[in-house]
DNA sequence: GTGCGTGCAAAATCTTTGCATACGC
DNA sequence: GCGTATGCAAAGATTTTGCACGCAC
């Protein structure tokens, strides 16, 4: 209620596409459910946190959710899909803001520190679509992992 | 689902890559290292194990093999180049076969009912090359994961 | 008031590690 | 024989679940 969001986004929370979302399937609008995706939406697309870095960030502003309940709502917000789930391999599932402003997108991954980068990309989005079509699958994402060398690393010439 | 093992591999163990590589680098070829190997080989390339399931398949061949074992042989063998790691949404890591026979190929995986089917495309492969040069990263492996709904499970209007 | 959601702790998964023993080289 | 690899069990890390209470509706 008190924070509001930069874009043109609806400005009162209290008829939000949250809340409608919810009440359409008997659910209701929690303070817990309201910051986790709170938080999502300040910090915007395209940045990937884990169910920790969440339950951190939240006590960081002072906002305790317990560790249960995060799961819980990222799973519902996944589902209901306010959220993207991301399976990169830094161990546990990360997941970030879903946004019509910033579709589908994909990642380079530096396999030596870890460093990760995004891009977008109409031809692999294309590439995917047709692919799943040819065998009557119908197309809901498409995330293309991208398992490379960064600059830094490719000067350090360490053998893994 | 179980394919059976043969029993008589054509293979010449004695002097093969996997040892190779292995005394190249002061390490030994084990029979625990030889079978989880020899049963990536055996199903081929394009088939995911978790690393229970090679624990599994390898006691119905009568190979018992300690999970901690198989946890530190998967590692080394994706280290190797022998395996590839995948980080589908399966719950737990996946591997497979590494072949020259068999480049880089993308995932369609349904959403509802977890069918996998694979795909291989140049142009996703050429557009995630040329992302990563743009930003001066050296591509070394990509995939394309699509998350999608199989013919059945869109037949079945379940709301998830 | 009804019943969904939360917090807590325990349990369930999945993976790694310490240490004594076994064995490839 | 030397030193790496294995097996076992215990520890870690991550995620889920049972239950009683609280609160959105």
């Amino acid at each position: 209620m008190e924070k509001e969001l930069s874009t043109s986004l609806p400005l009162s929370h209290s008829d939000g596409p949250l809340e409608h979302g919810l009440h359409q399937e008997g659910r209701r609008l929690t303070p817990q459910r309201r910051r986790v995706l709170d938080l999502f939406e300040s910090i915007g697309p395209g940045t990937h946190l884990s169910a920790e870095d969440v339950h951190h960030q939240l006590l960081q502003a002072n906002s305790r959710v317990s560790l249960a309940t995060i799961y819980r709502t990222l799973r519902l917000l996944v589902e209901m899909g306010f959220l993207h789930e991301l399976e990169l391999s830094e161990g546990g599932h990360r997941f970030e803001l879903a946004s019509n402003d910033h579709p589908d997108h994909h990642h380079l991954v530096c396999i030596r520190c870890g460093r990760t980068e995004e891009f977008e990309s109409e031809t692999v989005l294309q590439a995917g679509k047709i692919a799943a079509e040819r065998i009557g699958f119908q197309l809901l994402e498409s995330t293309l992992n991208v398992r490379a060398l960064c600059p830094s690393c490719q000067n350090n010439n360490i053998i893994i």
